[in-house]
DNA sequence: CGTCTTTGACCCGCGC
DNA sequence: GCGCGGGTCAAAGACG
């Protein structure tokens, strides 16, 4: 990375314990998924960008999400608050623009899919966003998009 | 010139 | 104790 805390060799800090929704699939439910007619009412709340969200709807017509917000004190330093959300996007591309710069900083085959995973992190520093991008695996013309904690930018 | 992408390697937790 | 899987880091190049 360029300059941040690179001197610590550990800087996980005190974020591991999700045990419950540690596993993807968790939340990878998509049985129990809602199809929302207006998905962008959710991005109103905490984007204002809505401009660029309409991005969102220039790329893909179809829409499917579900979001688990997971709020929790593991009893040590309950202060982090850790917000999970999974999207499925029908879209040819992966990279759809909310809003926020990301850089990706890592991609990653799965062995259950012949598609390649990366991940991104927002570029603002003192952001502790992280975002995950896959394609689906049975319908590779929809990506399932990950989003991990909350923005702190100013207006972007 | 600064930032971001890319890629392989490393690390960590868990299972066997 | 080792191997596996998933996640991250980190150096160099590409890009504007």
């Amino acid at each position: 990375m360029y300059g941040a805390k690179m001197t610590d060799n550990n800087p996980m800090p005190a974020d591991s314990p999700d045990s419950d929704f540690t596993n993807f699939s968790g939340y990878l439910n998509f049985d129990d998924f809602v199809e929302e007619e207006d998905p962008y009412s959710f991005f109103s709340g905490h984007t204002p960008h809505q401009q660029q969200v309409r991005d969102f709807g220039a790329s893909g017509g179809h829409f499917q999400g579900s979001f688990s917000s997971t709020n929790f004190s593991s009893g040590h330093e309950g202060r982090e608050f850790k917000e999970r959300v999974a999207f499925k996007t029908k879209s040819e591309i992966e990279i759809l623009d909310d809003g926020y710069k990301w850089r990706k900083y890592g991609k990653k085959m799965v062995k259950n899919s012949p598609n390649p995973r990366n991940y991104y992190r927002c570029s603002v520093d003192g952001c502790v966003v992280k975002k995950r991008v896959e394609r689906d695996k049975d319908d590779p013309r929809y990506v399932i998009t990950t989003y991990e904690g909350v923005h702190t930018h100013p207006s972007p």
